[in-house]
DNA sequence: CATGAATGAGAGTTCATTCAT
DNA sequence: GATGAATGAACTCTCATTCAT
């Protein structure tokens, strides 16, 4: 018994923009397939009509978009002929914003990635991807490092430092608040600039 | 890592420490009450002579004496009659430190803290302490920049910058690792400190 | 095993042994509508334009087929002047042979005879020829004990087990192995005369 | 909020034979674990309780019982000494006897036993089984053939035509009825033991 | 005729929680 | 205090079926 005479189809991406969402909200336990649906405008069942894997599966997609479109901004950069303190400055402000610009996904990749996402078999390749991304940032503190430009320091201690703070962003941040995306992509580029200067 | 003193009485705190562990490894919702009450040697019906408030209340038990720890050994550094840098080396190194030496604790107050604790009324208390925590740090930076020690910053988004590093910690930490906690808490320590280092 | 001629409209007869062969593979309700559709080249929805009566129906249409094709067969030899040990002969041949020709047919006839058609109100047909069916081999039997051919034998236990054994050639029978559809359909009856040889 | 002061404690056994019946009104998927659960006296969460292999598990562990009785019987009759036209005898009549004594869990045998086990991975011990008790039949029958108190027929075919028409006896035996299992048995073995006379 | 999006009912399972013993 | 049987609510997922296009 069909009804919805349908103001529009419902795109694949169109249920990860909602799943991101109220993930986002609910946390990935506390969401069921109902409140998804429903943000989509449509019944748990009819669901699984546009995304056959359920919802961990909807969770990996949406986890996996959000890590592609981040990795592709910071990559980029990395392959600009900059000097390392304006690359590293430059990576540092793409990512805070795309955090900033994308809370939810953002939230989602620090939140559920843990238990939520240890069990199965399928997310290997996400995983794989975000220590990719890490090494990014260790390739430019490194660089940075032995060209000089850099103070020396512990590289791994650092990137994780670096991530962390940045992931963190999408735990405090509020597009209402006092401060734009942008500025506090600046403000925390310059925090780890400055902590990286040759004294 | 004792799991049980052997036929004794369990006791409040057992049951906190094992909850931990297991909450740690699956997750609080891959965690059932029978995965904690089996961790401690009780069947999971018992675990209710305990804990009147079930899971939920072991959760915020385990969270409110974690954070009380961190709490008590910050706060008792802001005490001290010491100069802001000084005061913020100690303090980060502190509650690094705590973090390293109570990993599983610390990653749940990260992982647990948003979706989990939000929906019930409980932990209005436990919420309200982190904002002291924080409270604490905002404190350090603040004077240091007006006596001069700090470079000017946004107090708001370093110090949110730094508590996400250190919390951060907990998720890539492993005690069997290449550096010892105290080394991670100085080098992260030294880190801030030379972002905050006047030019 | 032509599956689909090919861009040709799809008949109802096709739709029918499509099922017959899905069915039999996969059980009732372990074939999923799409399962059969699939199999004949359509989606599920279409079946619909064919099949009024949804997956039930075509359950029934595929059994009453079957059924009559047999009862046809036997029916026919029943009519001939032949006497009993001959006719019961040629009934067994004709029953095995069919059973062996449409394997499919058989088998669903007896695993999806109880619980899948208990329910409905259609098949009450279906199940009164069944009787009817069963009513030819009891009158060959009870001609053959009346006219001395036969040994006298209960003829209600008989001829049960003189179907089941037949009905029974649809578990095992396999068109690749040793004995050809004919051969065993000779054997069983060679085995059924000599029961009721008189001594 | 559990109630029921407990007329009695419920045994994996009650179980099984609740199961059993229940599968065979009702077919194992027109079976839902609340029938099953109600037949027993509980709903349908507590099963798990006491079964905790689910639906499947409690199929397979009903014809597993139900074959390794059969099978006691008749492997029993089978090293006894007698020669093998009394063998055989009894063991159809144990047989068949046996089925009507446990129609539910017989008909199961049947029913059930394709589709619906051809998937997992447990019932292969079963499947194992059946070929056994197959073999305990051929063994018999090569015997009698081979000292001549058997004509000679195909061991095979025989062997399945026997035991269809014993398995049979699940899909009509009325235990309101005319005749007895015990009654019904010996019909069936006089006919299979008649089919085998040497002329 | 065919499609495919959508539905909605229902099933199996899991689990926090309770309480008599 | 501890146990374990029992509950019941929820949730994910499947599928026959319908209907606008």
């Amino acid at each position: 018994m069909p009804r919805k005479p349908a103001d529009q189809t419902v795109s694949r991406d169109d249920i990860l923009q909602a799943a991101a969402r109220v993930f986002h909200h609910q946390g990935y336990h506390g969401a069921t397939m109902q409140d998804i649906s429903a943000a989509v405008g449509l019944t748990a069942g009819s669901l699984y009509h546009h995304f056959k894997g359920g919802k961990d599966a909807i969770l990996v997609a949406v986890l996996e978009a959000g890590l592609d479109q981040v990795m592709a901004d910071v990559q980029a950069i990395t392959e600009m002929s900059l000097d390392p303190p304006e690359k590293l400055r430059r990576a540092i402000q793409a990512h805070v914003q795309s955090v900033t610009d994308h809370v939810a996904v953002a939230a989602l990749m620090i939140f559920e990635m843990r238990t939520t996402l240890s069990l199965p078999e399928v997310p290997q390749r996400y995983l794989a991807q975000r220590d990719q991304f890490e090494g990014l940032y260790r390739q430019i503190i490194r660089e940075g490092i032995e060209t000089g430009c850099f103070r020396p320091v512990d590289v791994g201690v650092f990137t994780r430092t670096l991530l962390g703070a940045s992931n963190w962003v999408s735990v405090w941040y509020r597009p209402e608040g006092r401060l734009s995306g942008a500025a506090i992509a600046d403000q925390i580029a310059d925090i780890f600039l400055n902590a990286l200067l040759p004294r």
